[in-house]
DNA sequence: TTGAAAGCGCTAACAT
DNA sequence: ATGTTAGCGCTTTCAA
């Protein structure tokens, strides 16, 4: 039997490996899985043991290793958060809120991109590695075969600001049709004759969804079927979308964007290239609340989002999906509420003012 | 002596451990270790033994266990990045570039958040308990007190877009006083004769050497010293700085933001206000070129951070600084360029056209 | 309450 | 080239 030799460090030599808990147990005169106990909230350690062991932790600059906790625990308490074209401004806001309201409940959010069209499985396939506890996809594409991965690895996947069927994720969105039936009900009531959409990414869940409650609406008030274009949601594609739909003669004068960030390009378009007075001439609105939104040079009308709310959401149901990883997907719809500003004509009625902003409620709701 | 118990599986028991190198190992009919140098790179296994290996990985759905490399071989390949601040567009993208540059040298980004006024040190004290191999400070404050715990603790840090004296972290950031100074001479080329600036946060480098290269040109240029405002870089704050600085008598006819989110906001309000000619009545410059700075609605004129070499320099660092920890911190500074759009009045010599945009060059560079 | 001992899943000598 | 062995730093039985 050999003595205990000290492992050679790292090459250089310089690098002073950082104390371990056994570093701790020496100097505070206890056994190792006393300084654990320390440092483990629920356990069984007495008052005095405790004190000189965190007087050792706090000489020696010692700081419990995650790492190999998470190796015997098998929790990493590290969510993966996948997210693509942070240049949409709604997205960076649901990002920090994530971070912040994942890091009040004890996680961390490892992050992951890729670009918005590109298929991001090869990158998420890579998270699973670093044996991350959830995994929410804020923005990036994702297949089905990625869902039955994580589903047979045991991990969690929750989508936000989409949905699926046939999948096994959970997933929380803004009430869609809703907010989109509820804007065509505003274009309606302000006297518009001529209707425009502009769709986002075809195969999103969200650009559907707007788009069917925005017809519905329009079909069930016999209104004639929106004209239409396709802005990606991307800001120069919907730049280009809107001299599309506002260029020609029969323009016209309400256009719906599947989102903000579409919008936003819509109205620079309209009154920076077209001259248009938005919110007379054409009048203009969003989904989402995006960054610039209330600005007031855009003063966009837009169906609100409630960012913490969703973020709120998507923690509940990742920390519930942890707790009990079986049984069905849950799914969370979050209603939002018709912004209104200034960048769509105003309907004689039905407008009221809460919290200091003004929305508005169809006069007769019915069903 | 027991036999080997099988370990009793989590609560609930649903939950399927996932494969290790050891059931690949079984089933490839080859050793543990042969498994691991399988999926290393510059091992020395047979093909043959490889395809075996993978083969029955891919059998299993075997994914390696990152964990658990990361606590013997002391690296995480995870690299702390804290926040604040997203609403800046600025920021996203930054925080995008650097996880995708990050991603392609193989490291994955752990976020961590901070608000923008407050000492982020014990959340980037929580950053090192999961080992990262780095800490980049996007926007985070920071003390030189967390510096030396890093430094101590032979992590690398590296500011971004902000510099600091006195601290052991290295540092990339924008030629803030050479583009402060272009952007006085710019002004002053078009002829303008009463100035302002706008503050972001007092004690940011950002802001000191920005209004240091400001200052100084307008000294040497024997134009009359600058009125003053301070934004914090707060897009509310800015709104308020510009009808503080711009509603009086004797207006300003020159505003220089410290960045661009609060020239936005004194675009805004100037326009959308006070009813001003941007570009006519009134010229703003900002700086960065943040994310809605060449919308036709704000076509604003600024210096603009090239964020990817900025990056490209912040990722070089940290691997040059994780091969060899030792030696003083490194940094950089990387130039920009003023892009000239039509939020300020243009000079009537020295525009140059380079790359489809528009930029200047002082007629007569001295010294 | 406390300590001893057994591993979590992997990499890295060391032998063969 | 391959297998054996010894841990990485921690949590968690199990006894005392």
């Amino acid at each position: 039997m050999s003595t205990r030799q000290k492992p050679i460090p790292p090459a250089g030599g310089e690098e002073r490996r950082s104390p371990t808990s056994h570093d701790v147990a020496r100097l505070a005169g206890v056994s190792q899985s006393a300084v654990s106990r320390s440092f483990t909230d629920g356990a069984s350690v007495s008052a005095e043991t405790r004190r000189k062991v965190i007087e050792a932790a706090q000489t020696l600059g010692y700081r419990p290793n995650l790492v190999a906790r998470s190796l015997i625990t098998r929790r990493s308490r590290i969510i993966g958060v996948a997210v693509a074209y942070l240049e949409n401004q709604f997205y960076p806001r649901m990002l920090e809120a994530l971070s912040i309201a994942f890091g009040q409940a004890g996680y961390r959010v490892l992050l992951f991109s890729a670009s918005q069209n590109e298929n991001s499985d090869p990158v998420l396939e890579e998270v699973l590695r670093y044996r991350v506890d959830a995994v929410v996809l804020l923005s990036a594409m994702h297949s089905s075969r990625f869902d039955e991965e994580c589903q047979q690895a045991g991990i969690p996947v929750v989508l936000l600001n989409r949905t699926t069927r046939s999948s096994s994720a959970s997933s929380v969105a803004g009430d869609n049709v809703e907010g989109a039936r509820t804007i065509a009900a505003f274009l309606a009531a302000g006297g518009h004759e001529r209707y425009a959409f502009m769709a986002g990414l075809e195969n999103a869940s969200t650009t559907q969804e707007r788009e069917a409650g925005f017809n519905s609406f329009l079909a069930k008030a016999g209104l004639p079927s929106p004209r239409r274009a396709v802005g990606h949601y991307d800001f120069d594609a919907a730049a280009e979308a809107t001299r599309q739909l506002l260029g020609g003669t029969e323009r016209p004068d309400a256009l719906f964007c599947a989102n903000d960030h579409m919008a936003l390009a819509a109205i620079n378009v309209a009154r920076g290239e077209l001259g248009l007075d938005v919110g007379r001439e054409i009048s203009i609105i969003g989904f989402d609340d995006a960054g610039p939104a209330p600005w007031p040079l855009f003063s966009l009308t837009t169906y609100v989002q409630p960012i913490d709310a969703m973020v709120d959401e998507v923690v509940a149901i990742t920390l519930e999906k942890l707790a009990k990883p079986a049984g069905p997907p849950l799914r969370k719809i979050v209603p939002g509420a018709l912004a209104v500003r200034r960048s769509a004509r105003l309907p004689s009625s039905g407008l009221i003012e809460r919290d200091g902003h003004l929305t508005w409620r169809p006069p007769h709701e019915s069903g």
